[in-house]
RNA sequence: GGGAGUGUGCCCGAGUGGCUAAAGGGGACGGGCUGUAAACCCGUUGGCUAUGCCUACCUAGGUUCGAAUCCUAGCGCUCCCA
């Protein structure tokens, strides 16, 4: 099997498992990829992601741009080498940074201009081939084309225009991407528009035609993003289901920044391949918890006296080693290990869910498998 | 024994006549977190028969239209001198 080429190993419905290789080992999926920002998931060591199955991580272009630079990473031979995680690692682009750090940067069509307030305050443009030297330098095993994430409410009229810049980066991005061992993904965008994400894909895919004909590389998946931006809960839903069916079957389908296990569950009937999300970390750091019967917020009183395991039904070493009397007092000590120990189980929990979800497709019973996770207590839990 | 100071809500602590059910912390309790500006942010924290009423700033009296705030006495604590 050729890098990157996608291997259909099971469907079921729209329902898929898939394998694809990168340069730093096979990817099977559905999976969900930590979130690793800084070159860390915070609180994790990389030997404790490969005891939880992560299978891919997630690093950010702009965070690693300003610190610690491309220049340490690349002295340390990339940034698999300077984190010692030595699996497949994605970056993504910044540009959801253009989103939540819409104050201080400004997109334009040559690019973004940045001033790097959270950092030294520094003066930056990126045109989209700059970001792709950028993601080339850090050297991630899968780069994001630099795109630009829509908030919502939004109106129409500027979703239509962030989206048509956003293509546009994207076959920027494609021809000037260069690193063979790196696959690139281009980003659906659209918002809430059914229409505008169909012609998002519609223009990647002639983005990518002309750059075949030109004797260029195709796409090597699709990202899925503007979606998680507060919208109600079931608008995605409302059109996620079609633009899964309008990408490509040959490539994977990654939904940028989706987290919550229902929405895992979801959108993987839907047809999605893959999921990041800071979720499961963040929520475990601020001493919340995922369950088998729903989130569990451990600095509520009613856990001090209860020395059972976090989770009965869980298979992950802090179910199996820390009580939830003792978690409580960690996360109500302020105590890091709390936040280390939820993070971990948080991390496990998905990891697994998603495994279970491609067990169950390979096994041709995904639909049981949906039926009864929507009937299960954690369902409910948006 | 003499002198000076001090006593505020669960704790610390501001307030020195009305704008005070009482700032601000802490604690406690609860909520949030979705391609990480996040080991963070937000709310509640005297009681009730609840658009109002009651009880409250050590205790008991007093001054005043009105007192946590002023006066008197007592009690407690702190420091200094003997």
């Amino acid at each position: 099997m050729s890098l990157f080429e996608l291997q259909i190993d099971a469907q079921d419905g729209a329902a898929r498992a898939t394998t694809f290789e990168t340069a730093h080992g096979t990817v099977q999926t559905p999976l969900f990829m930590p979130v690793g920002t800084h070159a860390t998931v915070k609180g994790i060591t990389p030997e404790v992601l490969a005891e939880i199955g992560a299978q891919i991580v997630l690093a950010n272009t702009y965070h690693l741009y300003m610190r610690p630079g491309t220049d340490v990473l690349q002295e340390a031979g990339g940034v698999h080498e300077f984190m010692n995680y030595h699996g497949p690692m994605l970056t993504d682009s910044g540009g959801f940074q253009l989103f939540s750090l819409e104050h201080m940067m400004k997109p334009g069509d040559d690019g973004v201009s940045f001033q790097a307030r959270d950092y030294d305050g520094s003066k930056h443009h990126w045109t989209p081939e700059d970001n792709m030297r950028i993601q080339e330098e850090i050297g991630a095993d899968i780069v994001m084309q630099l795109d630009q994430c829509v908030g919502y409410p939004a109106e129409r009229a500027s979703v239509e225009a962030s989206t048509k810049l956003s293509w546009e980066w994207g076959e920027r991005c494609l021809r000037s991407h260069q690193r063979e061992d790196q696959a690139l993904f281009g980003i659906v965008q659209g918002g809430m528009h059914l229409d505008l994400r169909l012609e998002s894909i519609r223009q990647l895919r002639a983005a990518e035609d002309r750059n075949l004909a030109a004797g260029g590389r195709r796409f090597d998946g699709f990202g899925i993003g503007g979606y998680s931006v507060g919208e109600p809960h079931e608008l995605m839903f409302e059109t996620l289901p079609a633009v899964c069916e309008a990408m490509p079957q040959d490539r994977p389908r990654y939904l940028m920044g989706v987290g919550n296990p229902t929405t895992l569950v979801r959108a993987v009937a839907a047809g999605v391949d893959m999921f990041d999300c800071v979720l499961p970390t963040r929520t475990g750091r601020m001493g919340t918890a995922f369950s088998s019967t729903g989130r569990m917020n451990l600095s509520n009183a009613k856990y001090t006296h209860d020395h059972g395991p976090l989770d009965s039904q869980c298979s992950c070493s802090v179910c199996q080693n820390y009580s939830r009397a003792y978690l409580r007092h960690l996360v109500k000590q302020g105590e890091m290990l709390g936040g280390i120990l939820l993070s971990q189980h948080n991390l496990f929990y998905l990891l697994n869910l998603m495994r279970q979800a491609r067990a169950a497709i390979l096994e041709g019973s995904f639909d049981a498998f949906y039926e009864e996770w929507m009937a299960s207590p954690a369902a409910n839990d948006y």
